[in-house]
DNA sequence: AATGTATTCAACCGCATATAC
DNA sequence: GGTATATGCGGTTGAATACAT
């Protein structure tokens, strides 16, 4: 069977945009906005695929980005990411204002990967070329100092990603805050949900946030970001404990406790430790 | 100047996920 | 709950450009 394709191939245009279509794009989406990017094409008076525009507008027409070389800085804020993350391009592009995720990996593909060979690093694992590649968690041993988490990246990035945020927006937090400390020095990544509290309608900005924010852990937490995105869309606090153990795989192992939980604002997650070991905070 | 090779990056493709019905 | 559709993401490709011989 299969799915049916997402437009009309035959007529529509491929390889690089001329002028015209972009200005085509930009007048559109400055009158309409972005979104329904099935539909705009034939709105636009563009042969493009919806999909075609999407990408043209996020990587190379939208006002906000940042062209140019790439700084040291955000070299490094990038390999640091990168370490954490992995290949997660679109999460690491959120920590990059002005940069496109498109953009992100392919400066990695053609300059940093390079870079750390320079620094006899493995550009996949951050770990020194030669050394024993990591069975199971014994990675600890091998890795750069501040990145002995990273044996399994996937995971610890959804670990990472999500920062315990049962507090509200005012208050401090500690535990996760001095975890990125512990994995990268001086690296606040801010890849955290929080239980956003509404007292009322929030502002379009509050709305914006708590939306970047979901973004950057739906990777992590599909389940979790429904709840919150269900609470979010009807404007309440949240009344439900959310546990994050099953996208962290480990619910089966019989690790999970959280259900029968009694703190309706809790949030459990795994803190992955050297070792292999983790803790359930 | 001509040719070959390497590099860059915009764009495409297919898959995964989210959403609507 | 199941299916169809839309959107987003990451991997890959290939044309354009830069550089070396």
């Amino acid at each position: 069977m299969g799915r049916s394709p997402c437009c009309e191939k035959a007529h529509t245009n491929k390889g690089a945009w001329t002028k015209e279509e972009d200005q085509r794009l930009i007048a559109y989406i400055r009158a309409h906005g972005e979104g329904c990017w099935r539909t705009l094409p034939k709105a636009a008076g563009l042969l493009r695929c919806g999909k075609s525009c999407r990408l043209r507008w996020i990587n190379y027409l939208r006002p906000d980005l940042k062209r140019g070389n790439f700084t040291e800085e955000e070299d490094e804020l990038i390999i640091k990411l990168h370490a954490m993350l992995g290949n997660k391009w679109s999460l690491i592009a959120g920590r990059l204002p002005g940069r496109t995720d498109n953009e992100i990996k392919n400066y990695w593909n053609t300059h940093i990967k390079r870079k750390l060979l320079g620094r006899g690093l493995d550009p996949q694992t951050h770990r020194p070329i030669g050394s024993r590649p990591a069975a199971s968690m014994g990675a600890a041993a091998v890795a750069p100092r501040g990145l002995s988490f990273i044996a399994d990246a996937p995971k610890a990035a959804a670990a990472t990603t999500v920062k315990m945020a049962a507090e509200s927006a005012e208050e401090g937090n500690g535990s996760a805050a001095s975890m990125e400390d512990e994995c990268s020095p001086g690296l606040n990544l801010e890849l955290s949900i929080s239980l956003p509290f509404y007292p009322s309608k929030p502002s379009s900005s509050s709305t914006e946030a708590s939306s970047s924010m979901t973004t950057t852990t739906a990777a992590a937490t599909s389940d979790s970001t429904a709840a919150v995105a269900a609470a979010e869309s009807a404007h309440k606090p949240y009344t439900q404990a959310i546990c994050l153990c099953p996208n962290l795989g480990f619910q089966r192992s019989g690790a999970c406790s959280c259900h029968g939980m009694s703190d309706p604002h809790a949030i459990r997650f795994f803190i992955p430790l050297q070792g292999g070991q983790h803790v359930l905070d």
